[in-house]
RNA sequence: GCCCCCAUCGUCUAGCGGCCCAGGAUGCCAGGUUCUCAGCCUGGAGACAGGGGUUCAAAUCCCCUUGGGGGUACCA
C-alpha cells in the first residue's frame, strides 16, 4: 500500500557525506519506508565555487554503502536553472521581488520580506514563531543566474511535491523565509520536522578536527554499514524500549518522528565500536571472511597466497575479539610477516629476564618435535614442559607469546601457533632467540647459536 | 549585538504530574571464567544545570538565570 508521503534528502556537494548528513538522510529514508512513501535525492549544487563532481560521487557512494536507496533522482539543481529564473521573474512581475545591484555591481533578484509574524508547527519542536520584520529582503537569484539555497529549495520542494521536510535544526531559522516564499507563490505548505544536529565528542560542532566525520572514513576503517546505520538511528531517536540492536526492518517498522528527540547528540566513537563489535559477532564467519579478504587486500596484503580456509580460521579465531576490520588487521598483522615486530613494553616485561633465552630454547626444542601441530598437541607439549621444569604455565606462555607475536596480547597461544603453522612458529621463535642474544641487552644469555 | 532552538548518569537515552530517593545501553571500577587480552557472567559507582512559581503531588507544566547549539551571506 502506498501513501502520498514524499520526502527528500538534499545535500550540497561541497564535501563528503558527513555523519550528520547521513543521519538526516537516514531519518528521511526510514520515514519514507515506514510510510510506504517516496524518498528522493536532490543535489543542491547551486554554489558554483564549492560544488564538485567528486563530492557528488562520494555522497552517492556513501548513500549506497549505507543502503539508503532512493526512489527518484538524483535531481541536480544546476540543471533546473531556467525553472528558478522563471519563478523569480514571476515574483518580480507580481511586485514581490525586485532587481538589486550591490556595491560590487552585481545584479541580483531579492525577495521582499513582509513585516509580520510567521508561525509554524514543527513536528518535533511544536510551535515556533518568528518576527519577519527582523529578516531582511534576501537574494533569491544570484548574479550568476543561480538560485540561492532558500529559493531553490522552496521551488523544488513544491515542484517535487515534498510533503515532509525532515532536516537539521540548523535550518529552523531559514524556515520563515521559506514559508514567506511558499505563501508568495501560493504553494501548499509542507510539514516541517527539524531534527537536532550531531555534535563532536567534545560537544562542539562536528568538524574535521574531531577525526573521522565522513561516512567514507568509517567505511575505510572497516565498520559495517548496518552498525553505522543502527548507531546513527539511535542518535536522536529511540524505539521506546531498551532495545539497542535493531535490524533495518525493525527500524523501519518502529520509526516515528514522534519518538525523535529535540536535543543534539554527541557522536561517541567508543559506543560505535561496541556496536560494530556486536554486529561482527552476529555476522557469520563466511560472510566476514569475504569482507576481511577485501579489506586486507585494500590494505596492501597479498591475499592471493592466502588459502580461503586459513583466512576463515583466522576470522573464526578472532570473531569475538575484533571491533572493526582495521582492528582485526592491527591484531593479526604478525601472521603476514616473517619478522617479529616487538612491542617494547612487552619485551621489557617478559623477555628481559634471566634464563628466558634458555626457556625459549627448550620450548623451541620440544615444539620442533611436535608432529601434528594442532592446538591440542601443542598444549600437551607445553604443559608437559612446564610440569617438568616445575613452573606455572603462564611463565612460559607469556614469553612465548611475545617471542612469536611480538606482543603480550593475542588470541590463545596454542590456537595462534596452530594457525601460524609449525614452520613460521619456529622461525619467529628462533628469530627472537637470536635477537635476545644480540640486542635485548640487560639479558644475560649465552652467545651460542640457537639450536634448530 | 539581535533572533531562534535545546537542557536526565562522562556519552547515547527511557521517562510525557503520582508507578522514579529516576530505568536501559555504553564507558569506567570490582569479582568470576582463563595462558594474556578480548568476549561472556555477576556486582558497583554515576544524572533530573540553578532559582522561583503552579499543584495535595514535578524530572515531567510556567517564568527567570546560566550553559550549549544554530542563524543573522549573491554558502547550503
Amino acid at each position: 500500500m502506498s501513501s502520498n508521503v514524499r520526502v527528500r534528502f538534499a545535500p550540497s556537494p561541497t564535501g563528503y557525506l558527513h555523519i550528520g548528513g547521513a543521519r538526516t538522510a537516514l531519518f528521511n529514508w526510514l520515514f519514507a519506508r515506514h510510510n510506504n512513501g517516496i524518498f528522493l535525492l536532490r543535489i543542491e549544487d547551486t554554489d558554483q565555487q564549492r560544488s564538485t563532481e567528486e563530492a557528488t560521487q562520494a555522497i552517492l557512494d556513501s548513500m549506497k554503502w549505507l543502503g539508503l536507496d532512493w526512489d527518484e533522482g538524483p535531481y541536480y539543481q544546476s540543471q533546473r536553472l531556467s525553472i528558478y529564473k522563471q519563478y523569480a521573474e514571476n515574483l518580480v512581475a507580481q511586485g514581490k521581488a525586485f532587481y538589486d545591484t550591490d556595491a560590487e555591481g552585481r545584479k541580483a533578484i531579492r525577495f521582499k520580506m513582509e513585516d509580520g509574524v510567521t508561525e509554524f508547527n514543527d513536528l518535533i519542536h511544536g510551535n515556533i514563531t518568528f518576527d519577519t520584520a527582523l529578516i531582511e529582503d534576501f537574494v533569491i537569484l544570484k548574479a550568476d543566474g543561480f538560485p540561492t539555497y532558500n529559493f531553490a529549495c522552496v521551488v523544488d520542494d513544491a515542484d517535487m511535491e515534498i510533503t515532509h521536510i525532515i532536516r537539521g535544526d540548523d535550518h529552523i531559522s531559514n524556515t520563515p523565509k521559506q514559508i514567506s516564499l511558499y505563501n508568495a507563490f501560493g504553494f501548499k505548505l509542507p510539514e516541517f520536522a527539524h531534527i537536532p544536529m550531531i555534535l563532536g565528542e567534545d560537544g562542539s560542532r562536528l568538524s574535521k578536527r574531531h577525526g573521522a566525520t565522513s561516512v567514507t572514513e568509517y567505511r575505510d576503517k572497516g565498520y559495517l554499514p548496518h552498525a553505522l546505520v543502527n548507531f546513527l538511528a539511535l542518535l536522536g531517536w529511540s524505539p521506546g524500549n531498551d532495545q539497542e540492536i535493531l535490524s533495518i526492518q525493525e527500524m523501519i517498522e518502529k520509526f516515528s518522528l514522534k519518538r525523535a528527540n529535540k536535543t543534539s547528540a554527541q557522536f561517541n566513537n567508543t559506543k560505535l565500536d561496541w556496536m560494530n563489535g556486536q554486529y561482527i559477532k552476529n555476522t557469520s564467519v563466511e560472510q566476514l571472511t569475504l569482507e576481511v579478504k577485501g579489506f586486507f587486500e585494500k590494505s596492501g596484503i597479498d591475499m592471493k597466497k592466502i588459502p580461503a580456509v586459513w583466512l576463515a580460521n583466522l576470522v573464526k579465531l578472532y570473531h569475538e575479539r575484533f571491533k572493526t576490520f582495521q582492528d582485526l588487521l592491527n591484531q593479526t598483522g604478525f601472521f603476514f610477516t616473517d619478522a617479529v615486530e616487538y612491542d617494547q613494553a612487552a619485551v621489557d616485561k617478559f623477555l628481559k629476564k634471566e634464563g628466558i633465552a634458555d626457556l625459549l630454547k627448550e620450548a623451541y626444542l620440544v615444539l620442533s618435535l611436535v608432529d601434528n601441530f594442532d592446538k591440542q598437541s601443542l598444549e600437551d607439549c607445553l604443559r608437559t614442559l612446564t610440569a617438568k621444569i616445575g613452573i606455572g604455565f603462564s611463565k612460559v606462555a607469556q614469553p612465548l607469546r611475545v617471542a612469536i607475536t611480538g606482543r603480550s596480547v593475542s588470541a590463545g597461544i596454542f590456537e595462534t601457533m596452530e594457525l601460524l603453522g609449525k614452520e613460521k612458529t619456529l622461525k619467529k621463535l628462533d628469530s627472537t632467540i637470536v635477537t635476545l642474544g644480540k640486542t635485548f641487552e640487560s639479558v644475560k644469555v649465552d652467545a651460542e647459536p640457537s639450536s634448530a
